[in-house]
DNA sequence: TAGATAGCTTGTTTTTTGCAAGTTAAATTA
DNA sequence: TAATTTAACTTGCAAAAAACAAGCTATCTA
């Protein structure tokens, strides 16, 4: 949870999204969300970031509650719930790719693959187009 | 401090952000060598967010040993010590800008000056640039 | 119909944070 | 030059949050 107490953490814009999605899990998940496929429960928790079950409860439910996910039941098994990234969430893209870029370059270890990379710096409007297609249902 | 016993948290470049800048306070401060002119300890405490005293030293000395800002004693009062962002740091701009540009869209009480705004949606690059010339020395 | 799967919830321990007070070095004032 | 103030921390302690382990409930599968 991201400090639901202190007082008016709306306004200024960097506060403003600490407040909606500023904690280290909360990125995790959309990354997963976002780049990853993953859309369960369980792919989250078995991402292998070793998220604690009630931790992961949270987060998930804090970004259902802010808007950034949804959460419906899964059509063909009722015991999944699917989670997705609303237009709110997709629209964290920028921000995502920009964090990419940059830890590309100071991440010796980075395992950003190449052609990505390239992509996203040559052509991003293209990559985000590739990636936003891989989102719709 | 952002998590320093979990094992690699290099390779993913989310989970590599998260480590040398992923918590609400790292933000903030960043944010206040980047956009507030803030420079000094002092600037950063009573900028109204309520950070600790002690939350404060320990997220400048993980920022500092990341390479992100710097610090140097003040030449003309040498009891103060001067914060800056680093090349790295600075570069953490576009990801900043882009947060910026998101929270502004979904934050109703966005105190970010329309300015600004039309600035970074219709220029991005010039505003960049003067924001880099705000920040040399 | 007896597991197994999926998605949580509930304790309990450990870690981190927030708060108040104290410390040290440099600078200013008396 | 002694006394006070400023600046930047550090320390100790209580409170909050996170990690860990176990348990629970509703599907679903054999």
């Amino acid at each position: 949870m991201v400090d639901k107490k202190t007082k008016n953490w709306a306004g200024c814009p960097i506060r403003f999204g600490m407040s909606q999605f500023g904690d280290k899990w909360s990125f995790l998940i959309i990354r997963d969300l976002m780049f990853k496929g993953r859309r369960y429960y369980n792919e989250f928790l078995e991402a292998g970031e070793g998220i604690s079950t009630n931790i992961l409860a949270s987060r998930l439910a804090d970004l259902e509650h802010n808007g950034i996910i949804s959460k419906r039941q899964d059509t063909e098994k009722r015991s999944k719930n699917i989670y997705r990234l609303t237009e709110k969430g997709i629209e964290l893209m920028p921000m995502m790719l920009a964090m990419i870029d940059w830890a590309e370059k100071y991440d010796d270890q980075t395992e950003v693959p190449a052609e990505f990379i390239n992509k996203l710096r040559d052509s991003p409007e293209k990559l985000r187009q590739e990636l936003l297609n891989q989102l719709e249902d």
